[in-house]
DNA sequence: ATATTTTATCGTATTTGTACGATGAATCAA
DNA sequence: TTGATTCATCGTACAAATACGATAAAATAT
């Protein structure tokens, strides 16, 4: 990405451009909505689910957690993942609050 | 990124991906309130404001643009764009509906 | 103890994203 | 017409993301 120049944005923007990037792979959004769904969120429950190999799930599992989005478990051998919805809801609010904000200054534009 | 799986997601898993994806970047955010901000939305503007090169900008602006949620159009020499609020509510409203159904189904889950 | 199950991690191949200089196209000013 | 301004696009370099096989680690089952 030749030298990112991430960290030379507010932290408001590098926040929600974070939480944001996390949601943006379909098989992200298809697994918030198994562990909303399914009352067992196992992993092995997901990968049975999704078209992607056991290694690749885990790796999204992975991104979702370090992200806060889900909390997991571990039940003997097997890992249980769920959706955080304390940081959810903090997320989702602050994403709607930014873009209502902008929505204010709505006909301020030229075009 | 290896053989993309992308479209073995649902339609509504890969649109809301593809949103949250354009949004990912703290330019593209940073851009965004900028757009809302000055009533003078011209490219020029924007690279006065951001960190980053002329074509860096121009490069995002694109990608917002194919995503929908920025229109420009050409006044002589220079480019004029603005937020497509009628894109952007409707975004927000199938982001916001798709966690609200989830939220449902709280109390589901296992942990 | 051995085998099986389940998951995480490592290594790696490939694709995509990010950033910018250079260039070109279009408009405007002189 | 000539020169300056403004922006998009091309080419390129490098960083990050995606995907998976292979393997390791940990618990369970036999």
């Amino acid at each position: 990405m030749a030298i990112a120049k991430t960290n030379e944005f507010t932290q408001q923007e590098q926040d929600l451009a974070a939480f944001a990037k996390v949601l943006s792979h379909p098989a992200r959004i298809a697994i918030m909505k198994v562990l909303a769904k399914e009352n067992a969120c196992i992993c092995g429950r997901i990968v049975e689910i999704l078209p992607l190999a056991q290694a690749t799930v885990s790796q999204h599992l992975k991104e979702l957690k370090n992200a806060g989005l889900i909390k997991g478990t571990v039940e003997g051998p097997k890992s249980c993942y769920c959706i955080d919805w304390e940081a959810m809801d903090k997320y989702l609010q602050e994403f709607n609050s930014m873009f209502s904000a902008l929505q204010l200054q709505k006909g301020k534009s030229c075009c």
